[in-house]
DNA sequence: GCCGCGCCTTGACGCAGGTCAAGCTCCGGG
DNA sequence: CCCGGAGCTTGACCTGCGTCAAGGCGCGGC
């Protein structure tokens, strides 16, 4: 693991753009900016490398500058259950800085990342000078719940089939010609609708048969998103 | 539904006290409380009587002042899924005071009881002026984080056997004798395991029949706690 | 080129648990 | 007192999907 570095003030005015654009810190003025990438730590990580583990005490927060992070829990059984991949200007782990007790998840980069470490106690202590920041902080843990929420709701749509439709048409919709480029292995995509691999190549290829997408290596192309949408209704509706 | 009304003065005192006493506002000057205490709203619900539903534009956040609400989701199927019960001293609905969007969940009295309606603006502008109350809300939601995360744990906890001694265990801890009181029907016990009341029932049965508990009515008896929980580890290594 | 190793696919099988249905108990009302 | 309904229990059945196992395919190393 290669050692988290602190910028150099060349690299200042670079961090304050980074910071500038994601959610969390969009509105501030340049010098809470300013004064936020004096404490940032940039810290790169490889591919499978972990940030931080379930249990650990927290150092402080994260925002993701390049690549893809994957938040989740081991169950006690062993099974890995995906909270969510944070992607390039999203932060995450904002809880932890007003808990006391550790991460309740683990942090791994899902390819080579480099994230923001925003440490607890400077971050804490412009938050008590700053009121809008402490509303910002809360305005994205609240969007976290609602990612859980619906999680949740993902979780009790019964079917495998359901699940993907859903996951499908989200995906879907903001691809032009609805070609859908996989992250990472079926494996992954199989664990994020929890089920297995064996389960989510039969569902695939069910839809294939109904010559509603094909599927080719890492590549699926939708050709009728529409069918795919009401085959969803359907699905939600009946039962 | 009777109208929410503003407390007399008389009343301010003794809201003052319900507030102290609530994880939310306990550290907080009686100057805060009592301004607090100013604007909170006194809301009495009768059984089954609802809060708010999903997607209703934010009032403010809520403070169970006595008896019981459930915050759920109702998944596009119709069926209920439970996120939490509050009880007596616990707020919830902090998520909605930061955000544009309405309500992300349905809230419903499950017995006769009165909360505390926290309007928006006036709290988020005391938020504004008292760091250290924007600290306890983000801790606040931060533990609302940590119980999602569970619910997520509990649900990828396969068996109903084992999500129902999860359950026992977890109850039957913090009660004396081991004697467990149901607070509503056994249907609602089976919907919060994310199961149906017959396979509840069965589960029970087999229970019973191993001597670890014995039911009667709404009243749960464990009889061997230590048993239940050497079960419950078992159940979740294997596999 | 050939081989070996992941990854995907497809088939076969078993099982947890949801659903339907029938009987039981308990309880309140007329 | 009887009756009706709600909730609980138990049985029978069926289905979705997880698992094991056996190929097929692509790819990198040698």
């Amino acid at each position: 693991m290669p050692a988290p570095h602190r910028p150099a003030d060349l690299k200042l005015t670079g961090l304050v753009g980074t910071l500038r654009c994601c959610q969390l810190f969009s509105g501030l003025s340049g010098e809470d900016l300013a004064v936020i990438a004096g404490f940032v730590v940039v810290q790169p990580l490889a591919k499978d490398e972990y940030l931080f583990r379930e249990g650990e005490p927290s150092r402080g927060c994260y925002l993701v500058q390049s690549g893809a992070v994957n938040v989740h829990r081991v169950s006690a059984t062993g099974k890995e259950q995906v909270i969510h991949v944070f992607r390039s200007g999203e932060s995450f782990a904002e809880a932890a800085l007003a808990a006391p007790t550790g991460y309740p998840a683990n942090a791994r980069a899902v390819e080579p990342s480099t994230v923001l470490v925003i440490p607890k106690v400077p971050i804490l202590d412009l938050i008590g000078r700053r009121p809008d920041l402490a509303m910002r902080m809360l305005g994205s843990m609240s969007s976290h719940l609602r990612v859980l929420v619906g999680m949740l709701d993902d979780l009790t749509l019964k079917d495998v089939e359901t699940r993907l439709l859903n996951w499908l048409v989200k995906h879907a919709a903001s691809r032009p010609g609805g070609r859908i480029q996989l992250p990472g292995t079926k494996r992954v995509l199989a664990a994020e609708l929890g089920t297995s691999s064996e389960t989510l190549s039969r569902t695939l290829g069910r839809l294939r048969d109904q010559r509603l997408l094909t599927v080719s290596g890492k590549v699926i192309v939708v050709h009728d998103l529409p069918a795919l949408q009401t085959m969803l209704r359907r699905n939600l509706g009946e039962n």
